[in-house]
DNA sequence: TTACAACAATTGTATATACAAATGTATATC
DNA sequence: GATATACATTTGTATATACAATTGTTGTAA
């Protein structure tokens, strides 16, 4: 049963319950799709979102409470999730100097060529979840989520 | 971080990306504000996702593959899933006797009973989240998520 | 009627996640 | 300078989930 024939089942249902099992809906057809197109890197949705934070810091290196703060789902599990991407050699990690509390990681070389064979695929994906959408469409969508 | 910051942090992202992105962290606050609401009655969202659908079948029989069909995240666990039901006296569940392949689950008064309540729980967070959206604005959201 | 394919559910296993407790380091107070 | 508190990460544990293999049942074709 697909999304849009689930909610026509539903269609008694108030507008309010309605909207919130649309939204849990499409985002699991969106986190299927990103599982799936990763699968060929061996990295899951939240690593690839690790090493876009990474490359986002342009060099400057990234604590774990850093990662954590900025990734999409919060959790204490940032250390095991930065040791797969290190035994994958996509980032390095140490000791912060000044505080050696914290640790310092860096995406690598390595890390940053995978993701930009990610960045294709990721796009591809994009456009086919959005095809349906007009520019238009797409900042209305944005200004309602922004309600949240 | 909130989700408002992320976003603007990411102002330069296209806007397809943005969207996506701006969908998933949407979907994760949903996902917190249940998870956490529904702790007291010791289910998790897919269990009372699961106790819905059987509601819904107003005393007809689910088995399985309807279940798994029906639930958000499409998953080989359902019979753990409804294992869990049952421990709580939620279901009840037997094999089907014109097909003892199948399984027929059923919700139980105590099920009805505990869903009754979960409701008014659920009622509350979705006026919450959806605050601030006019019913207009439910519409064109609801309208814009069809297109997925 | 037997052999085989299709079906429905269950089980095994590896990985992911949430939450709490523990470890090691730095800062503040006396 | 010893003690307590806060900070940053790591570890332990229970539960959740994804995926594949297995079990048991039914339908079908030789």
């Amino acid at each position: 049963m697909d999304v849009e024939e689930r909610i026509r089942t539903d269609y008694k249902l108030p507008l309010e319950q309605k909207t919130i099992i649309h939204l849990l809906l499409v985002n699991n057809t969106i986190n299927e799709r990103i599982a799936q197109a990763l699968k060929p890197f061996d990295v899951s949705a939240q690593q690839f979102n690790v090493l876009r934070i990474l490359r986002g810091q342009k060099g400057k290196p990234a604590n774990l409470s850093t990662l954590n703060e900025r990734m999409v789902t919060k959790m204490s599990n940032t250390t095991r999730l930065v040791d797969k991407l290190l035994n994958k050699g996509y980032v390095d990690r140490m000791t912060c100097p000044s505080n050696r509390r914290k640790v310092e990681i860096n995406i690598t070389n390595k890390g940053n060529a995978a993701l930009r064979k990610m960045d294709q695929v990721m796009d591809n994906i994009e456009n086919e979840l959005l095809q349906q959408f007009s520019q238009k469409e797409l900042q209305q969508l944005n200004f309602l989520l922004h309600k949240f």
